[in-house]
DNA sequence: GCGACAG
DNA sequence: ATCTTGTCGC
């Protein structure tokens, strides 16, 4: 029997983009949430000159302390050698395969995930959040730091203002433009997989600490950028 | 043909 | 994404 593989990490543009294609099709974008007990946030960095892709995940448990302080109750770094460059539109064939690898070594399976990229705000309504999804089957929240398609206005200077990001002929919103953070730039929030923008929305923002990024990402993205945090959790 | 272009 | 010093602010 035919299977459609959710992914083949060696397809050449060409293809990727027609099984991208398909795969949008898949994308659930209404609220299918179980209880959210753990949150986790992913995000991928580089090191020596982008030879080594590092994915990070960390699981925080839901709701925060008293104070909204989030405590780690998971943290996981996978290395593996780059196997693609970026390419605009096909950023999931170059860092899906690392999350899965790191999704794998998690002891929680998390409720909800957040990602550092574009969900359905993408040219083919399948970017890495929304792709990242589809493959775990599990509730995700695209949450970027800048634009890949679409237009909008400028949102308000207040926390928690939002335009929608609008595309097409049709003009169809694919996600929030959300000022997480007064004078600073906005974000972009899109449905990833089995979550509504009106409930990334909610989630995101009852994420958001003093930071422009949700904890979530702000957290996986300093620790595959070893920044803050610690560093791999290879034995 | 000419820009635009997540990380 | 990554390379990097100082600097402004809580």
């Amino acid at each position: 029997m035919t299977t459609t593989p959710l992914h083949d990490w060696n397809l050449s543009p060409k293809d990727a983009i027609a099984l991208q294609k398909r795969l949008a099709g898949r994308v659930e974008r209404e609220d299918r949430l179980a209880e959210v007990r753990h949150l986790a946030g992913v995000d991928i960095g580089f090191e020596q000159d982008g030879e080594i892709t590092r994915a990070a995940v960390v699981v925080l448990a839901w709701p925060p302390e008293i104070g909204g302080e989030f405590s780690v109750v998971e943290r996981v770094v996978h290395r593996e050698p780059t196997r693609m460059p970026y390419i605009p539109g096909l950023l999931s064939f170059r860092e899906v395969p690392a999350a899965l690898a790191a999704f794998e070594r998690l002891n929680v399976r998390p409720d909800l995930v957040m990602v550092d990229g574009q969900g359905i705000a993408h040219p083919r309504r399948l970017g890495v959040a929304s792709h990242l999804g589809l493959w775990l089957d599990l509730p995700t929240i695209g949450v970027a730091k800048s634009r890949l398609c679409g237009r909008h206005a400028e949102p308000g200077a207040e926390r928690g203002e939002w335009t929608a990001l609008v595309d097409g002929a049709d003009d169809e919103v694919i996600a929030a433009v959300l000022r997480s953070r007064p004078r600073v730039k906005p974000i972009f929030v899109s449905t990833g997989h089995r979550v509504s923008l009106p409930t990334a929305l909610e989630w995101v923002t009852a994420c958001l600490w003093r930071t422009k990024l949700p904890e979530p990402t702000r957290l996986a993205d300093r620790l595959a950028s070893r920044r803050g945090g610690e560093g791999d959790q290879t034995p």
